[in-house]
RNA sequence: GUCCCCAUCGUCUAGCCUGGUCCAGGACACCGGCCUUUCACGCCGGCGACAGGGGUUCGAAUCCCCUUGGGGACGCCA
């Protein structure tokens, strides 16, 4: 059996958004879970959209989304030569033919058209006329006007359209640069791609496709056409559902395993399981369990599903997406044991990266941020004795550990009387400047003995500075 | 307007192809409870759907038809 080849054509006209991120990984898995070939193509024959700034950062996300691939990224810009080439060859085969009617004329045809409650269609006048090239001509492609070209599709079954359905479409412009349907398939034929799943917007391309492989008398591709992914109000979505590149999604904190988990099962499915790893993802995934209809993109879920990969991650894996977040928070960090033992109090509470650089920042900060309402609260003149005590017996201490940590609390606990909570909190103040932390004692802990000491003492200062 | 696609809890979905094991399962969200040193995590429980109508069949979420609803495409964009 062929190998498999797939690819993802992205046109650089903007980020990489979800939608396309989707696609891409679809492909990408195909190819790996059969040993095949993933090939990137970049689409840029629309010159006036596209950029360069584009394709960086579509690049870009898909390496941080650890898609990578075997061949490209090619562009469709320096291929003219070579859709020139087929253009001619349909031409001198009759497959196509020149045309002169102008934008206007067409225009005019397909009110026509509409008018008469049919399909606005270009109507063949120049099938006939036998032109040659020239200034203000294209190319187009000469369609069957009876039969039905079946689109026989992986996710959605066949798919019957009427030729007569289709007009006779550009295949070249009249600058003499090739349309989009005509350079996908030279493309896809010339690169060896035998599988292409896309967004099922391309399902009207389809046929017309087909025809020019057909015309060519070249073997058809797989298709499959899986259905698009939906703003929460089940409109295409869009700048204002918030949002939606990739690259975004990294500066809010997500992982890139917890997106290609979001994304993957946004449409497909492997029984009940909702959680996967990249290797189980390549290994279960299968073109059968596509859906077929659009789903809306839900924030929550991922949220949810972002907060499972941060918690079952090791802290050593962690830690370069975390250091990055940081360091947009000012802080700069190593991935060291240090930082490894803080980011393992914060897992469990943090559903995005943001979040846990947020909750991470008084660990490396010198001087601890108080909260006004917290500091009033906990740190008053009642509670310095007990600091004192806390501060003097963990100084103390020869072994820096949580059993000797907890005896020390123990100890003042029994000497004062006073609940658990009522020592954890002034303490937690005063090391982190508020009252939500993690644990008390993994927290005093990730800190180090020599820190706990001293912020303990800086928060009795401040008593005694206050009253 | 024309053509195409789609239709299970609010959302993502399992089940559909190969009708009975489904008074429809899981996850997110939401609501209760437990755990508890804060915040979380975790655990337990609850709420909640086969769009409607016709068939076919002993039996339909599953097969067929219609209706309705949603989405997409109709470019010298991709």
């Amino acid at each position: 059996m062929e190998p498999i080849v797939t690819r993802f054509p992205p046109s650089p006209t903007g980020a990489l958004h979800i939608g396309g991120a989707r696609t891409a990984l679809f492909n990408w898995l195909y190819a790996r879970k059969k040993k095949g070939k993933f090939i990137l193509r970049i689409e840029d024959t629309d010159t006036v959209r596209s950029t360069k700034e584009s394709v960086g950062a579509i690049l870009e996300s898909l390496t941080w989304l650890g898609i990578d691939w075997d061949e490209g990224p090619y562009f469709q810009t320096e291929r003219a030569t070579i859709y020139t080439e087929y253009i001619e060859r349909l031409v001198e085969s009759g497959s196509a033919y020149y045309c002169s009617c102008t934008p206007e004329e067409v225009n005019a045809m397909r009110e026509a058209a509409k008018a008469n409650g049919l399909k606005p269609m270009y109507n063949g006048r120049c099938r006939k006329k036998n032109l040659g090239p020239g200034d203000n001509t294209v190319v187009r492609l000469k369609t069957p006007q009876t039969g039905v070209t079946i689109v026989q599709d992986i996710v959605k079954g066949d798919t019957a359209f009427q030729n007569s359905e289709m007009d006779d479409f550009i295949i070249q412009r009249s600058d003499g640069s090739a349309m989009y349907n005509l350079a996908v398939v030279i493309d896809d034929l010339t690169m060896g791609i035998n599988t292409i799943i896309r967004g099922d917007d391309h399902l009207i391309n389809t046929p017309k496709q087909m025809l020019i492989y057909q015309a060519l008398g070249a073997d058809m591709p797989s298709f499959g056409h899986v259905p698009m992914v939906l703003g929460a109000d089940k409109s295409r979505l869009s700048k204002r559902h918030g949002a939606m590149s990739v690259g975004e999604y990294k500066h809010l904190g997500f992982l890139p395993d917890a997106m290609i988990n979001y994304l993957v099962r946004l449409g497909w499915s492997h029984g009940d399981q909702e959680f996967f790893e990249r290797n189980d993802l390549i290994e279960k995934f299968d073109l059968e369990h596509l859906g077929r209809s659009a789903s809306m993109f839900d924030n929550d879920k991922l949220l949810a599903l972002n907060a499972k990969h941060i918690q079952s991650k090791r802290p050593e894996i962690l830690a370069d997406h975390f250091l990055f977040h940081l360091k947009n928070l000012g802080i700069d960090a190593q991935n060291d044991a240090f930082t490894q033992g803080v980011i393992e109090t914060l897992q469990s509470r943090s559903k995005t990266l943001v979040e846990m650089a947020k909750g991470a920042a008084f660990y490396y900060q010198e001087d601890v941020q108080f909260d006004e309402k917290a500091a009033h609260k906990f740190l008053n003149p009642d509670c310095l004795d007990m600091l004192q005590t806390i501060a003097d017996d963990i100084e103390g201490l020869e072994a820096y550990t949580q059993a000797t940590l907890e005896h020390v609390f123990k100890k003042i606990m029994d000497q004062t009387h006073l609940k658990f909570g009522k020592i954890a909190q002034p303490i937690r103040v005063a090391i982190t400047g508020t009252t939500v932390s993690p644990g008390i004692f993994e927290m005093l802990l990730a800190l180090g003995q020599e820190k706990t000491v001293q912020r303990i003492k800086t928060a009795i200062r401040l008593i005694q500075d206050t009253a």
